[in-house]
DNA sequence: GGAATAGTGTCTGTGAGACACTATACT
DNA sequence: AGTATAGTGTCTCACAGACACTATTCC
């Protein structure tokens, strides 16, 4: 195909002359809501362990938000794609090389970096707690994994000229065990006879960099949206799990208690069981199950 | 809050010398889907029309790619987010200011562009049938509205070593009064005992620019997965419509049948009754409805 | 035996799929 | 009267919520 543009060249030749314009461009970065699951001591040694959601921050050694948190990230190089940088990362700050992991969202909002212009691809990776020996290294100044909380907390209707305005704030609550760092986050839809849209916004912040609270609420969202109709929640299961370790898993990402016999109908499918049992827990050893490839993945 | 980082600087004095490095920056540019849809006439002048879905494309006037389709988009200028980017594009594309608009994906291929670095974040835009009166003009060279088909192919399922992968192929046909583009498009899902990818990948593409065959087989998913626990359909709709028309639109985005009660049902809640009819159409007037603001808008 | 968890059985209400039926304007 | 669509009623089946009951190990 040897069409001429109107500068009579052929694609070969334009590209070959092509020089990239002097547009101003921006930094791309990406920044990654690393989750995993942990076990928090019970207080009976008969009793089960709590498991908890937990997100790895990284404490920032110089400006901006010097001594703030910040999810681990970094710039998107020439010759590798968002993805490949987030998996560059992932292996950097942790270590682990094999995750689930998924683009959650592109944030460009003006300003959102203080030194210039970045726009910052986010990633959700999810680490099976059996992995979890391993601690952020190097690069950082510090690192740490907190314990997530994100609550509603208020909740707003207005009318306006021509639909309604509904705001909804979160608490994101992030604690490990010598910090704890709060942030409101609001969610605002706004519906129109012809459009809608949605927009998150900090309403306060201490302790985290940037627009992190944002990114991290928007993973929780997707997490909970995604735990009912995915298989994604077993990403945070070791290779051997019992029924109630997984039914703890669900609970603490929806933050929702659910009853034990239609939990088990829910995720029949989804895991197969092994000859395997649970021993010297003080009660009833569980059987364990592992990860079953479904037949009709879908997402 | 005056700390200081190792070279003793305070973040007012470190922004006040910070100089954007000498890093390669890539481009961004916003690539844009925007549905609509329109009404076939029928054979009979009694029979109802038939609805299509239809996306909107413009034939690039220059290199690369000179002569081919492509979506409407361009390059995210700095002070601007990627969504007002988007916004722009699309009101210079089209004239249409208030639409329902999302996020969709960002793309990084490396080589995704031939000139030169681009990642492209992509915005999905539904346009309702009675705002179709405008059409692409100034800008591009040439601008149509492309019925849109989009169906499966082939599946596969591959054994690993520790997994599976899961290859199913869509092909995706666009025709416009005159030309007929068509495209194969794979998507891959890579499931393994601790990680889960999915990948598209474009198999063979005949008159569509850049990587657009796999943002168009993206926003299609993303629409059809939305519809059916979503109201984003009505953004397709006019101020005012019949159930059937609101039932014709399920049935073209999602390429299936429905049966007419149940969907009534399912619907009802999303909308609302007007004392409006249909006018002579050559049987029995149908009642019109409204959108209507739902309670419970969680996504 | 008591504590704690593991695991199963079943009732009930809701809601989607399927199908049949009635209603009504326009030619 | 005939055509084409509008709109409703109801049966059935699948399934999630709710709750109760049995089972099993360890101390």
């Amino acid at each position: 195909m040897d069409l001429l543009n109107k500068d009579g060249l052929t694609e070969r030749e334009f590209l070959e002359q092509y020089r990239a314009g002097d547009y101003e461009r921006p930094s791309v970065t990406t920044d990654m809501v690393i989750f995993t699951v942990t076990e928090e001591e019970a207080d009976s040694y008969r009793k089960l362990p709590e498991k908890e959601l937990r997100v790895l921050l990284i404490r920032r050694g110089g400006h901006p938000f010097l001594g703030k948190w910040a999810l681990p990230g970094g710039f998107v190089r020439p010759n590798e794609t968002t993805e490949q940088a987030a998996v560059r990362e992932l292996s950097e700050e942790t270590g682990v090389e094999d995750v689930y992991l998924e683009q959650l969202y592109t944030f460009s909002d003006i300003g959102r970096d203080p030194r210039t212009w970045v726009i910052s691809c986010s990633y959700m990776a999810l680490i099976n707690s059996g992995n979890l020996e391993i601690k952020a290294g190097d690069d950082a100044a510090d690192a740490a994994w907190f314990k997530v909380s994100f609550r509603p907390l208020r909740e707003q209707k207005e009318l306006i000229e021509d639909g309604y305005i509904k705001t909804l704030e979160y608490e994101l609550r992030l604690s490990s065990e010598e910090e704890e760092l709060t942030a409101v986050v609001a969610k605002t839809m706004t519906t129109k006879t012809t459009s809608t849209g949605t927009d998150y916004e900090i309403v306060s912040n201490d302790g985290l960099a940037f627009d992190h609270a944002k990114i991290i609420a928007c993973a929780i969202e997707r997490l909970r949206g995604k735990v009912n109709y995915t298989d994604i929640a077993l990403h945070l299961m070791p290779k051997f799990f019992t029924l109630t370790e997984l039914q703890q898993v669900y609970e603490v990402i929806t933050d929702k208690e659910l009853l034990k016999a239609a939990f088990r109908r829910k995720v029949a499918d989804l895991v197969a069981e092994t000859d395997h049992y649970t021993e010297n827990a003080g009660h009833r050893p569980s059987r364990l199950y592992r990860r079953n490839w479904r037949i009709d993945d879908d997402l």
